[in-house]
DNA sequence: GCCAACGTTGGC
DNA sequence: GCCAACGTTGGC
């Protein structure tokens, strides 16, 4: 099983609005970077789990996690000319952007901050920590995903 | 196929 | 609101 990272900026889709959704289940539309869309149409597999980021917040971080349950398959935001996400060059039968379904499964006591993962040793490393990283998914690594869940579950810094 | 201009992201 | 980073676009 894999770890990830997807960032959502609450505003527009928080932790809060998945877990609000019927089943706490959503799918992940709108991703419209290359690199991103690679990873959910080929490397993301249902079951992966994956921390859920808040950003271009007050408090930017890490708020939650979930699981991925049906893998990538088209991104139907890019067919609806009504949509901001609308691609006219993207078709249901030769999508070019993709997208998963995702499941709430547990949002944390508290927010591990941005701040807090770049002050961490073990974390500092972290692609969320590089500045101007703008991929809205990026992998974590097992060693990073174990130290994050065990700072949210100690729930102290 | 180079690269300047432009747009977007996202922390601060 | 500023600005750095970086992906994308389009002229040549």
């Amino acid at each position: 099983m894999q770890h990830w990272l997807f960032k959502s900026e609450p505003e527009t889709f928080s932790i809060d609005d998945l877990s609000k959704r019927p089943k706490q289940t959503e799918h992940w539309d709108g991703v419209r970077n290359y690199q991103a869309r690679n990873m959910l149409r080929d490397a993301i597999k249902k079951g992966d789990q994956g921390f859920f980021y808040h950003s271009s917040c007050e408090i930017p971080g890490i708020v939650g996690i979930f699981e991925v349950v049906k893998e990538g398959y088209g991104d139907h935001s890019a067919l609806d000319p009504e949509s901001t996400y609308f691609d006219p060059e993207s078709t249901s039968a030769n999508p070019r952007w993709y997208m998963v379904d995702i499941k709430l499964v547990k949002k944390f006591p508290r927010i591990i901050t941005l701040q807090e993962i770049k002050q961490h040793p073990k974390l500092s490393e972290m692609l969320i920590t590089r500045k101007g990283n703008r991929l809205s998914i990026t992998p974590v690594t097992t060693k990073e995903w174990q130290t994050i869940l065990h700072l949210a579950e100690n729930n102290k810094a």
